[in-house]
DNA sequence: ATAACTTCGTTCGATGATCGACGTAAGTAG
DNA sequence: CTACTTACGTCGATCATCGAACGAAGTTAT
């Protein structure tokens, strides 16, 4: 709790705003902090805003980041879909875009596409390209998070160990980072919903099955960054049911949006995607909601063994279906509390994601902010001087 | 990587040892490194040894941990036993013992028990009492590690709430860190077996069936510190069978070492104890060694999941039905190399576990080191000038 | 209005930690 | 024995931080 980056967090998170509170929660002099502050001044990322409300002496300079100069971009790539997102680092949206994409259509064209809606979005706020300080992106598969590499992903054919960062960096010539596509948005729920949680889960049920681990406040991406793929543990349920993994009664070929709507089809009524599902259960369709319920009580028997294994503090459930998470998340409660032990559920809260379609692309705009106001990443950049504003 | 406490920690680790090491590696000037290593050795806990080789020049004054002033203490509380350890500050064992105990008795008569065992070892070692630096406990429930108290522990009735902390704190005058079995059993295999592994997963199969997680390097506990309890995890493969906890189908009423025991006798081979059926397996038993199998493949496929959810590096497991590992283990990889994930089993090792009998209170040593090697506890110390030595 | 008081921010000399040059110790190589 | 190499300790210089003192800018009491 002394170097500069450590003034800026506190800053940044709203746990000070004048050079004295800093003071008093660093436990450096004041001469020292208003040092360290006029350093983040110069730097950029700080900025003196309007006096505060005196408190019967002379008013304190209340201090912001300086989100004027300072914003980032998240991408969210999906299977069909790609969202960009301007954000200031205060974490605002600024300004964002959705548009159908094909994720096969390889690298070079979705990045290319990628490239032109952030220069979009910068014209529209009016912010200058050097204003971009980091770039976060989620993808629909594995990636080595250090090289931001995605590793042998199912559904993105002809982006195996394509380097996504050089892309941009020689660009926009800011770091940019990559991760998959959950876990950008466990880190976005986070930041915005819960911020106090160490321990979260978000669930993802899309097409697919997919969980973000949130452990002590950081996301756990495992050995090989492939912690989370929870859509192929096997569930009793459905023991024949084949998955596109392989395998035979995985949770995602019973319960995801895909093999809901297939049995739903199976038992006669139409549908052809999670949507379609989601759909007929807004229109009242008593099959759909029934099977919706049991789809959840399914995800809730694989989430209590997780309870109990991992102890979390809040399960956030997003992801296409969640639209329907009055039937959802009752399925699911109904199993984990019934299954999981009593100390591991005491203070366990089952709640929908309240980032919604956006969810993905804060989340990466997240990752970029995290990543630029690390307090260590910040010592780096004051002492080789590099400028910012 | 400027604090004395970094300092000792390369020492302990053995990633320096001389001053010119520890400059090159901490970045610090010479004559900085060679201060803070005067106060360590003036604090006791490093001291110097013979010169080591010369390079060409003067020979260097190698630097150790000073093992011979400061100790610890290890205890694994179990069922019916209680093992005790002296280790020197280096985890070197210096004594230790076992005696059977009735956990059941209540804190009182117990801790009783074990400060006997501790000063019989003392004096074994021929160790002052002062050489004890900390004392690591691992008890057989959940524990708030906080506090030291455990919370509505199943097996250890009347020691909700104990502070067993206190009982040693009054009486050895230093820190005293208590922890659920499993988990002090997760730290000690982890540091003696596989020092580099981030993220692993001790499973404990005995009388029921625990894990410990290291994740990132250091135990993860979860929210209410309950996290690692597999045992009562839904398995498909017997839904009927009734657990201790109420539920039916949990995991170590299928395969815990009790359950197993259970299965053999309703077969009839007469068996009462996890022991039991080991015993039965090294006598070349048949239905035994089938029975031990089909539990590694139970097991197995609760893992599968964990692993795919985890992404470990390593699974290790212990306790007494490791004791018969070539069938368990055969059963538990089957599984998991079937029903997991190419990307997260490609590097992932199943082993058993390699601490033995003494993993316990070598482990809760282990937690014992770790405390008062920290950086940051040194800092403290060497700033409020405690002495050690 | 004015004085007294409170709080905030800055200036500046004192202090202490760290550095790096230098000197000495203790070995090897020729 | 001399030159060279490497390691360790000493000591003055330097730099970061602190804390006291001061000025700035408000509120409260008279």
């Amino acid at each position: 709790m002394n170097s500069p980056g450590d003034v800026l967090d506190l800053i940044s998170r709203g746990a000070a705003e004048t050079r004295t509170d800093l003071a008093r929660q660093t436990g450096m002099a004041r001469s020292t902090v208003a040092q360290r502050v006029d350093a983040l001044i110069g730097f950029g990322l700080v900025e003196e805003t309007e006096p505060g409300e005196s408190t019967g002496g002379r008013p304190p300079r209340l201090l912001r980041l300086n989100t004027a100069h300072n914003c980032v971009l998240g991408v969210d790539l999906g299977a069909t879909h790609c969202r960009v997102a301007l954000l200031d680092i205060g974490g605002k949206p600024l300004a964002s875009c959705e548009t159908p994409i094909q994720i096969t259509q390889g690298p070079h064209e979705v990045l290319a596409h990628v490239d032109a809606r952030m220069h979009e979005l910068l014209t529209r706020a009016n912010r200058p390209l050097e204003s971009v300080k980091a770039i976060g992106i989620g993808v629909p598969g594995p990636v080595e998070f250090a090289t931001g590499r995605p590793v042998n992903p199912p559904i993105m054919p002809g982006w195996h160990e394509y380097p996504i960062p050089d892309f941009f960096t020689s660009r926009y010539n800011v770091e940019v980072l990559v991760d998959n596509d959950v876990n950008v948005l466990a880190l976005g729920e986070r930041r915005f919903a819960y911020p106090g949680s160490a321990h979260l889960l978000f669930v993802k049920i899309g097409t697919g099955i997919g969980c973000g681990i949130v452990a002590d406040g950081r996301l756990h991406r495992g050995a090989q960054g492939s912690a989370g793929d929870i859509g192929h543990i096997r569930v009793p349920d459905a023991p024949h049911a084949v998955c596109r993994c392989g395998n035979t009664g995985c949770l995602e070929a019973v319960a995801g949006g895909a093999a809901l709507a297939a049995r739903l089809s199976a038992a006669g009524t139409p549908a052809r995607t999670g949507h379609d599902v989601v759909t007929l259960v807004n229109q009242g369709d008593a099959a759909a909601l029934r099977l919706v319920r049991e789809g959840g009580r399914v995800i809730g028997d694989v989430l209590a063994g997780l309870v109990n294994f991992f102890n979390p503090e809040a399960i956030v459930v997003g992801g296409v279906m969640a639209q329907v998470h009055e039937p959802l998340l009752a399925g699911m409660r109904e199993v984990i509390y019934q299954r999981s032990l009593p100390l591991a559920t005491h203070r366990l809260t089952v709640v929908p994601s309240r980032s919604g379609e956006e969810g993905g692309s804060l989340g990466a705009g997240r990752l970029a902010i995290d990543h630029i106001l690390a307090p260590d990443y910040i010592n780096r950049a004051l002492s080789t001087g590099q400028g910012a504003a």
